[in-house]
DNA sequence: ATGGCGCTTTAACATTTGTTAGTGCAGTCT
DNA sequence: AGACTGCACTAACAAATGTTAAAGCGCCAT
């Protein structure tokens, strides 16, 4: 990946199918960042309940979206670089949840009054923030959608399917597979099971010769039956071209 | 419940903390609606894949977004009057999922263009419709917490304290339950379970003494025992005073 | 009124997943 | 080197849920 002209947002919205930022707007964007900020693992980047009055562009490294509830932390969305993870905070004002950091991390801040002001003078940059958000609330259905309908295998092949689509995207996969910094504890809170559970479901993955999960990294070998295995689509993602990885 | 000056559209945002619509704002979103269809029950409002150049307001009755996969159907949400059903697709243009009628359904439609004007002229109104989505948005990640966390008896306690709060909101619950036509394979479709199972949980909430769901209404005999059940916390619905029902 | 149809209910059994209780392994700190 | 720690892994058993197969029940249309 070569130097960009906007090092810190330039993955906000790439690779999606409405992105058509024009360069004033790729530079508005990188003018909203006034602060940057380095987190190691399993820090709480923000508090569920906070009252912000700024929000955040992860640039690199994986964050979370987390409920805590019963004694168990449950991850109700990943995201990855280039996603703005509290823009919502904007119109919401109170978060409902928490933003964790899994694996080193770097984010970017920009306050909400510049994004007043951005509304009120970029009209259609303005829509794909919006859009942004509504990117995560399809993204959301379709966690809703894999947790009702697959067991634990293919609610794991579907999450490694959706992330090295989204890393795609981004420019952040490679033909072989992608960085991915989660535990096994990390993957079962994310898939809705117990670690102990997700270490079955991990292994059955790498003895059908689907994908391997260790050392922070996901190996894909059977892309085709991954897909199947997920029942993984990925319109929803609004992508590009909705082609994966090739 | 009395006439109101706003007979279509009075629902929008009702009971909701940041629900400041001025009296133009209400005039305005009741101008939006230049057209009314009634369906009934089962009826598909509009179809995934869809690209639309106009959005649905639910003014009376039930609709639910769906996914078809796997030859089942899953519900990822349900509506309830007064919500925007696919504001969603002003930005996104094409649909990630149908929506299908529950019951008898009374609708209004706008016109993207209409949404166009208005993002221009009505800044504040514009944030209240972002908000709008943005709610979507923090319901299913309720739903994901919910589906992640919870077994299928806290699953279905959840759902019904969720709508009969959001009920609540815009003035359709009552003090002993609220009406809901949904049966109990589309009460499995909203929970990841199956029809079998649905009814073993109904029947167990039942004996329990905590509620009791036929004919087209849900009648809550224990409230803190069903909020307890299904772990309900209604703070993600941004409501009010965020007290449920009382 | 009667037959069909969709919804509810039950039963018996199979499968998946959770729980409890560990072992092993690799890195890191002292 | 040795102890500690977090993570991966395994086994045995318990509980929840899915599957298949029916039966009953109420509503609606002919």
């Amino acid at each position: 990946m070569s130097v960009s002209a906007y090092p810190l947002s330039h993955r906000f919205l790439l690779g999606r199918a409405r992105h058509r930022l024009s360069e004033h707007e790729r530079g508005v964007v990188e003018g909203l960042i006034t602060d940057v900020e380095r987190f190691t693992s399993a820090h709480v980047v923000l508090e569920r309940g906070d009252v912000v009055s700024r929000s955040t562009l992860l640039i690199e490294g994986f964050v979370a979206r987390v409920i805590n509830e019963g004694g168990r932390r449950h991850i109700v969305a990943l995201h990855v670089p280039g996603d703005f993870v509290d823009l919502h905070a904007f119109a919401l004002k109170r978060l409902d949840h928490s933003i964790v950091s899994i694996g080193p991390v770097m984010v970017g801040y920009t306050t909400h009054k510049k994004l007043e002001g951005l509304m009120q003078t970029e009209p259609h940059l303005s829509r794909m923030l919006w859009f942004s958000t509504l990117l995560d609330a399809a993204m959301h259905r379709e966690w809703i959608m894999k947790l009702e309908h697959l067991s634990a295998d293919g609610r794991l092949a579907h999450l490694i399917a959706e992330i090295w689509q989204r890393l795609d995207f981004v420019g952040l996969a490679d033909p072989g597979g992608f960085p991915f910094p989660l535990t096994q504890q990390e993957l079962a809170d994310s898939c809705g099971t117990t670690a102990i559970h997700m270490n079955r479901v991990v292994r059955k993955l790498r003895e059908n010769g689907i994908a391997e999960i260790s050392r922070g990294r996901v190996t894909v070998l059977d892309k085709d039956a991954l897909i199947e295995a997920g029942g993984f689509d990925p319109s929803y993602l609004y992508g590009k071209g909705d082609l994966m990885l090739d």
